[in-house]
DNA sequence: TATTATACTTAACACTGTTATTTTTGTCAA
DNA sequence: TTGACAAAAATAACAGTGTTAAGTATAATA
């Protein structure tokens, strides 16, 4: 056989690999999707791999060629939701120069997204928190990051003596939680309406500017 | 037949009634026992009715006789878990009579519960609000008063101008939103210890002497 | 066309909460 | 003491759950 045909039978090997790939991938995506609705239909609690089996047309440990178990999945659902989130945060905190207002903008936007995808926090900051560190490490750092930027808009307004304080992630921290304790509780609570969760983030402004602010 | 007959018989039935519901009730408190003990060993999702049948030798189906379902002897496990936080609270309001400390005294108290009895407080304020609110009807008040203590306590402050604010709902809320903040991370990120968890209230004061202390 | 790897399904296991039905137990009056 | 009756408890069953092992189609390769 010629040089050619070898090259040729090779080229037409990958190409069927890759086309299985895809197809493969495809399927991936449409679990995923699926799964995504599912979940945030009818929530953490009554999300079953059996109803997304259902939902796709393949049997139930078709799902187990894709993802390693329930957890997985919707630890995967919740990656979107992430990248939502750090994406959010990076915007705020590109929105002002100046170093306090970044803070607060960042702040609004976290409420924001808790209220918009409350669902997705639950799970990504309110649930056992085993479920996402123990699928930490294979995957990409879009998560760590959402901190950072809380972090590193404290340290600069800092370095910029716009606020006053020493400790480097005490107060990131703290502030952190004050976003979290708004948030969750706004989510928890039925009581707690949306207009009242901005309402405490802007009281939370002010006291912040007496409690922080230098000038 | 005499009657002292009549009333002989009817006190020796009365006895019998009052026995059999004492053994009853007992059993009740058994199975109480026994499903919070699994519950804070094992936490909410492993939590099985099945389990508590087997730990207390019944089968799963005389659990029913005493609790009309799994929620709701989760709820009445947790309800100890209320009065506790609730005492705790009041305590905690008792301890000193100026204003503004007293409102640290009680953050203070909240973030203590919140630590020492975290299966709980996950339950009461980090789970699905549902599972509270509907069995809140049915059961005495030792709930909403927690909040009220908290309340109560800023209500005064704002009245003896010893810190300035206006709005009687808002400024509330929004504390408990900082301590539930720091708890409820504390309970979920491994990486804040019990001592951070602290050190972030400690800060929080600071900064709320600055924010909201009149003189 | 036969072989072999991949995709997928079926069947099964060990669980779950919950209900209807049946059995056991204990109390009461005759 | 026996028979009727009510309360307590157990069995069996239903409809679900996640997950694994084993089997069956399907499609690619030699």
């Amino acid at each position: 056989m010629s040089k050619s045909d070898s090259t040729r039978a090779q080229r037409i090997k990958t190409k069927s690999l890759e086309r299985r790939e895809q197809k493969k991938l495809k399927l991936r995506e449409e679990i995923l999707s699926a799964a995504t609705e599912l979940f945030l239909e009818h929530g953490y609690e009554k999300f079953s791999l059996r109803q997304v089996a259902e939902e796709i047309g393949y049997s139930p440990t078709s799902i187990y060629l894709h993802f390693k178990n329930k957890e997985e999945l919707l630890f995967m659902t919740t990656l979107e939701g992430f990248r939502n989130f750090g994406q959010m945060l990076q915007t705020a905190y590109e929105a002002t120069n100046e170093p306090f207002e970044r803070i607060i903008s960042i702040g609004r936007a976290y409420v924001k997204f808790a209220l918009e995808y409350p669902v997705h926090y639950r799970l990504m900051f309110m649930q056992d928190s085993d479920f996402i560190y123990k699928q930490l490490p294979d995957c990409d750092g879009s998560i760590i990051d959402s901190f950072a930027i809380l972090q590193k808009a404290i340290s600069e307004a800092l370095e910029a003596k716009v606020i006053h304080g020493q400790d480097e992630l005490l107060l990131p921290t703290l502030i952190w939680a004050y976003v979290h304790g708004i948030a969750s509780l706004a989510i928890s609570l039925p009581e707690i309406s949306k207009e009242h969760a901005y309402d405490m983030l802007e009281l939370n402004k002010v006291i912040l500017i007496s409690g922080l602010k230098t000038s």
